[in-house]
DNA sequence: ACCCATAAGTGAAAGGTTTCGCCCGTTCTT
DNA sequence: AAGAACGGGCGAAACCTTTCACTTATGGGT
């Protein structure tokens, strides 16, 4: 592997000539020509390490999201790491399969490499947890959370619009002339589902319906107990007619648990989130709310770059973006 | 930032031992606890860009696959990426999207950088382009292939058994009594797609039941061609009654279209491929080949530490790993 | 004709770690 | 009891880049 220090030999200046070309300088023309095809003749790559003992950067992200097979988690991902990729930052994805201890660990972990800004979707951090980060906190290193928010925490955050839109996916099934509509809610200390928690109770009011506890079912976000919560709901005396699914793993579950039902007749008209690919080949067809999956991962993409090139200013900034409610 | 020299300095002993230490090394009991204990107190990490910049190693893995917001891929990186943590090895994450320049400007890339080792699921490259990588073909950086093959170029491979598994799902449809059996086929230069391809043709040929070339349709392993090839398998005037739907992508489409069709009489018996989960969920439900994506991971993880270490025993090694037929 | 401002280029130090060759003291062999 | 073998420890070089402070060359203004 060859060095700067032979680049500058072939080309015939010093090393901070080549060093200050290298790192976009100004140079003439004419040695412009010959630093590159010497750079060419030698196959010359910049040595990262080096490069990183110096500058005491890395150009390298880190992304923790509760888990990486999840298509809404995915997408937002892989449009992240385009855009981040294009601005020559590297991503590093860990993911801590719902698990606090992991997550943790993790987050530590992204720090003790040496990332220069974490991308993080928080599931059990509280604000304690990441004030004994230090450099989190001291804003030695920049964060933006996604998709959801620690309270508490002061921080960037590219969100979608949970609770409108969660109101517009109950007002729909509300206007079909349900009265009785249940949900299934993830965790409540998770803002996401707190906020579409929020926008079912809104909706209601808004229509004078009363809130019965029963038909309001708190999940795991997880296949397993949409499930659950679902046939618990089938089963009851007075099972609600309409059924609002507030993520995708809980409305595969729920789907699962009425494929596995004897009795298909008294089927909820519902509303899913998050799969519109999956939506499609259902029957019946179900409305479905779509999160803007690109967006956010574009958004925060940018945002954390303005703040890893130290533009601090408006911080914390929260962007909300539209998520749609998708009627068959 | 506390360096290994602050750690010498209050555990009184020269940077060298400490640097045996910490790279696994023996020292004296006793000076062992007062290194844990500087290192406690000053909080010191290693400081990785200068241990890179010394060793040459980064111990960093590149990941390279087709798209991240598959359900197949995604799984099989998860578990991987895990067992590489574990072992100390931090991942670097690409997609090229199906495309070929993309998927060569992204092995580059991860070659540049200076990843330790390769993970690669190909798609458009040939023992050509890979000869090009000189340090990949000299053994300098290990590579596996996961899932498919480049055809003429010798490297470890971590691979399904599809030729077998798809030779089962199509003798399982001629046992129900199907004479008539079309498949949707991928890219038949994409190695996974022939071997599925071949898997038909032995089972047909295995009962004595003729091929028609109007009913083995070759898409793109995506959604799109597996709507529009779905679409003319079932305008034809004899439309297969059955049908092998050999990836998920194009699995989704054609039951997209199927759905989107006015008349369900004439659904076809169907065997779908790699998402189990999503099978639950569909009316009529349909039998499934699941791959061992989790052992894939794992099996692929173990390897590339293994060439990475410098253990080039039994070079190309392959790796079969058995997918299984779900008839629900 | 002189000075000054600016642009381009340079030498050398610094950044934190690993590793090689070497030394010292202890234990084992004979 | 002398010497070998060995475990533990050390000093210093090397890895490659960036950057600071400085020099030299160029061109413009008066």
């Amino acid at each position: 592997m060859s060095t700067i220090k032979d680049v500058a030999n072939m080309a015939g200046l010093s090393i901070a000539t080549i060093s200050k070309y290298l790192n976009g300088g100004n140079v003439l023309e004419e040695n412009r020509i010959r630093i590159v095809e010497a750079i060419e003749a030698l196959d010359y790559k910049v040595n990262r390490a080096a490069r990183s003992l110096k500058t005491n950067r890395s150009m390298t992200v880190g992304v923790l999201i509760p888990a990486i097979d999840s298509p809404f988690f995915a997408r937002i991902v892989s449009r992240m790491d385009l855009y981040l990729q294009q601005h020559g930052y590297n991503t590093i994805l860990c993911h801590y399969n719902f698990d606090r201890e992991h997550e943790l660990k993790k987050l530590r972990f992204l720090l003790d490499i040496g990332v220069d800004g974490i991308m993080l979707v928080p599931e059990a951090l509280t604000a304690d947890d990441m004030s004994a980060f230090k450099e989190i906190a001291e804003g030695d290193i920049p964060i933006v959370l996604i998709d959801r928010t620690i309270s508490g925490f002061p921080a960037d955050m590219v969100l979608a619009n949970n609770m409108t839109v969660a109101y517009d996916a109950v007002e729909h099934l509300i206007l079909r002339n349900h009265r009785r509509i249940g949900i299934i809610t993830g965790p409540l200390n998770i803002s996401t589902a707190y906020e579409r928690m929020l926008g079912y109770r809104r909706a209601l009011e808004a229509y004078a319906l009363p809130e019965d506890p029963d038909i309001i079912k708190t999940g795991a976000y997880d296949s397993e107990s949409g499930y659950r919560l679902f046939k618990e709901l089938m089963a009851m005396d007075n099972p609600p007619k309409a059924l609002f699914l507030t993520n995708y793993d809980m409305m595969l579950g729920a789907l699962t648990a009425l494929y596995d039902m004897k009795d298909p007749s008294t089927v909820p008209e519902m509303v899913g989130y998050d799969n519109l690919d999956v939506s499609r080949i259902l029957r019946p067809a179900i409305s479905m709310v779509v999160q803007p999956m690109d967006a956010m991962g574009e958004e925060a993409a940018k945002l954390l770059i303005l703040r890893m090139s130290g533009d601090l200013n408006n911080f914390p900034v929260v962007h909300r973006l539209k998520s749609q409610l998708l009627i068959p």
